[in-house]
DNA sequence: CCTACCGATCGGTAGG
DNA sequence: CCTACCGATCGGTAGG
C-alpha cells in the first residue's frame, strides 16, 4: 500500500513542489494581458498612439487582429491601462526612495538626488516605455482618463514639491518652488528625446549633472 | 483728345495708388498656402499629426477635402513645411537676439537671458504652433525630412553652446556645457506642456525664474 | 482567443 | 481649387 502510494507519488498527477501549477488558460490570463501592455507601450512610444494600429499590437503580442479586444474594451482603454500601470510603478519606486531617505535621515540635497535618480530610471531605464507614453500621449487620453491619471501625478509631484520647498527655504535654490519643480522635471523629462542607452552618459552621471545644474555650489553657505 | 484720355483715366481701369493689385488668383496663391500652414500647425499641435486628417485641415482653411493636395504633395510634406518654416522663423528671431546682445557688448549672463526670452516667445508666444509641432512630431517626419531640419536645429543650438560654454568656463554653471544645454533647453521646451497663456506667470517672469534656476547667485565670485 | 467580417474613414487622384 | 471617386486600412464585433 505504501508502495502503491509511492508509485502514485511518482506519477504525472503528483502534487508539484514549486508554486502551484495553474491551468494553462488561467496562467495565460494575466500573462497575455501583461504582454499586450508591454508591446503596446513599446509601440505607442516609438510610433505614437494614433499611428499604432491594434493590428500592430496584436502581431507584436503574437495574436490575431481581433484578440486584443478580448482583453481591453478599446484601443483607448489599452492606452489608459499602459499609462496608469506606468504611473503606479513610478509611485512605488518613488516611495522606496522616500523611505530610504527618511530612514537615513538625509538632508534635502540627498533626497533630491534620490528623486532625480529614480526619475531617470523610470524614464530611461530598462522596460521604461510606460511613462514616456504618458508624457507624449497625454492629449490622446479622454477627459475621464486624464482625471484619473492626474491624481497619481499630483501624488508623484508632491514629493518633489516637498524637497524643492525645503531647498528654496534654505536658499539652496533661488527660483520659486513651483517654477523649480516645473523646470527641473522638464529638464529631466526632456531626456527621453535625446538619451540613447549605452551611448554617452550613464544614468548616474546624468543625475550628477542635473544636481550640478539645479544646485549652486554646496560649499557656499547662504547669508 | 486730352479730354478723352482724362475720362479714360477716371474709368475703373485706372492705376491704383496703393500697392499694386494682383489678380485674385496670384494674391491667393501664397495666402492660401500660408493659411494651410497656419491651420495645419494649430491642428497638429492640438491633436497630433496622425490624429489630424487632411479633411480637418481643409475644413479649417475653408477648402474642400482634396484641395490641400493642390498646395502640398502629401500630408507628410505639409508637416515638413510647418516644421521647417517654424525653425527658420526661430533662427531669425534668435539672430536678432544675438545681434542686439553683441551690439551692446553684453556679458554671457545677459545673452543667456535674451536666448531664454526668445525661446519662450518661440515656444509660447502668439502664433507659436510651429515649434511645438516640431518638438512633438519629430518621429512623424521621414528620415530625409529629419536630416534637413536637424541642420537648422544644430545652428539654433550652436548659439546656446557658445554662451553656456562661456558660463561653464567662468564657473557660473557647474554642469558640463553639453549637459547644461540639453537640460536647460529641456526645462524650457517642457513649458509647452504646462504653460497656459494669460494664467499665471508672464514670459518675462518665466525667463527670470529660469535664470534663477540655471545660474547661482550672481553676487558670488568664483574662486 | 480565432475566423470572418462590417461600416467608416482616410490619404490621395483624375478631370475639369 | 472643386467634384467625384477609389483602394486601403482601421477599430471593433458576432459567433464560435
Amino acid at each position: 500500500m505504501a508502495e502503491a502510494l509511492a508509485v502514485l507519488a511518482e506519477a504525472p498527477v503528483r502534487r508539484p513542489r514549486g508554486r502551484p501549477r495553474k491551468p494553462p488558460e488561467a496562467l495565460d490570463e494575466g500573462n497575455r494581458r501583461q504582454k499586450l501592455l508591454r508591446v503596446a507601450a513599446r509601440l505607442f512610444r516609438r510610433q505614437g498612439f494614433a499611428a499604432t494600429t491594434t493590428r500592430d499590437i496584436a502581431a507584436a503580442a503574437g495574436m490575431r487582429s481581433g484578440s486584443p479586444f478580448y482583453h481591453f474594451e478599446s484601443k483607448g482603454a489599452l492606452l489608459a491601462a499602459v499609462v496608469e500601470q506606468g504611473m503606479r510603478a513610478a509611485l512605488q519606486r518613488q516611495a522606496q526612495a522616500l523611505a530610504a531617505s527618511q530612514q537615513a535621515a538625509e538632508a534635502p540635497e540627498a533626497l533630491l538626488r534620490r528623486l532625480v535618480r529614480t526619475h531617470f530610471d523610470v524614464l530611461l531605464g530598462p522596460g521604461s516605455d510606460f511613462i514616456p507614453v504618458m508624457l507624449y500621449e497625454w492629449r490622446s487620453l479622454s477627459t475621464e482618463q486624464r482625471a484619473a491619471i492626474a491624481r497619481l501625478q499630483r501624488e508623484y509631484e508632491a514629493a518633489w514639491s516637498g524637497v524643492l520647498d525645503a531647498l528654496c527655504r534654505a536658499g539652496r535654490i533661488r527660483a520659486d518652488a513651483r517654477a523649480a519643480r516645473l523646470m527641473c522635471l522638464g529638464a529631466l523629462n526632456w531626456s527621453v528625446q535625446w538619451y540613447k542607452p549605452g551611448m554617452g552618459a550613464t544614468l548616474d552621471q546624468l543625475t550628477e549633472q542635473a544636481m550640478l545644474l539645479f544646485l549652486p555650489d554646496p560649499t557656499r553657505r547662504p547669508a
